[in-house]
DNA sequence: CTAGAGGTGTGAGCGCACTCGAAGGCAAGC
DNA sequence: GCTTGCCTTCGAGTGCGCTCACACCTCTAG
């Protein structure tokens, strides 16, 4: 990568606010598949977690990252993919042992599609329950916030 | 409490879904003051916690709850009214750490509205954030349920 | 040729928020 | 009187999800 792209990059994910990273470059890199390949740092900055979280997920056996001459990780197309769809899922509370059962359907020889839309459809009801909890949570403090602008000595 | 009583609120307990737990009844209790209080048991049932949190929060100073002549925790309304709270806060993210700053500052002697505020605005802006993201993650699970739906073979 | 900035695997450490266990107190029912 | 059951305190344990330290490796620039 060029110092001028490195420079546009960095400006690029210091601007953005945090969690809105980069899903236009995720996009661009998951859409071209085998042409592009990022490093971990890369990686884990478009995606917004340590590169530590990375190799984490990987040694659990939540993806599988393809390696350079060097040894080194290459990310492609497909992981990216993959572990865009797993820092969402933990992002909004699937536990990593859910994900590993999730990606152990995923990757089993049979067919497990009926399995993995009963976890899709409970994560989905879970996550409706979540945003409704968290709606009551800003209901109420935007009520203690206008009974603190009403009487400044309650 | 009558076992009657008792009898109704396992059953109405067990009816609520969980999270939306018998607030009407802590309205009650938290309307008419000292009239009501609760032993730690069915203060935590009420608030959908273990009673371990509930001495938990109290041993980290986040609430004061009076005893009775045996020594035994009996919530009153105000108690009530301060777990309810942190309870919600907590379940929307807040930091036990913060709501011991919250609450530091609501029982300290001078005026703490102005910081209370930012702390509550700042809670707020999370919430919003939170509830974003949140509404991302279930139309990213909605999107992936609809493939499936279409493509039992994708 | 060498320094430095990155990468590697692995075990161990950390912070959070509970959650439990043990030893004991009190009050009601048989 | 004794059991039962819920309460008390306090220290310690648990589970999760990272996060780091370490020792070593590999490329690039000067």
């Amino acid at each position: 990568m060029e110092p001028d792209d490195t420079l546009r990059e960095a400006l690029r994910l210091a601007v953005d606010p945090p969690g809105g990273v980069s899903i236009e470059a995720l996009r661009e890199l998951a859409r071209d598949d085998d042409a592009t390949a990022w490093d971990v740092a890369t990686t884990a900055a478009h995606l917004g977690v340590n590169p530590h979280t990375l190799r984490y997920y990987e040694r659990i056996g939540l993806v599988c990252v393809p390696r350079d001459g060097a040894g080194h990780r290459r990310y492609d197309a497909a992981a990216v993919r993959r572990l865009l769809f797993l820092v969402r899922m933990r992002t909004s509370g699937m536990s990593i042992s859910d994900l590993r059962h999730y990606v152990d359907l995923v990757d089993a020889d049979r067919d497990t599609v009926n399995e993995r839309m009963d976890m899709l459809l409970e994560h989905r009801d879970t996550l409706r329950s979540q945003i409704a909890q968290l709606q009551l949570a800003l209901a109420a403090t935007e009520y203690k916030i206008a009974t603190y602008r009403e009487g400044p000595r309650p």
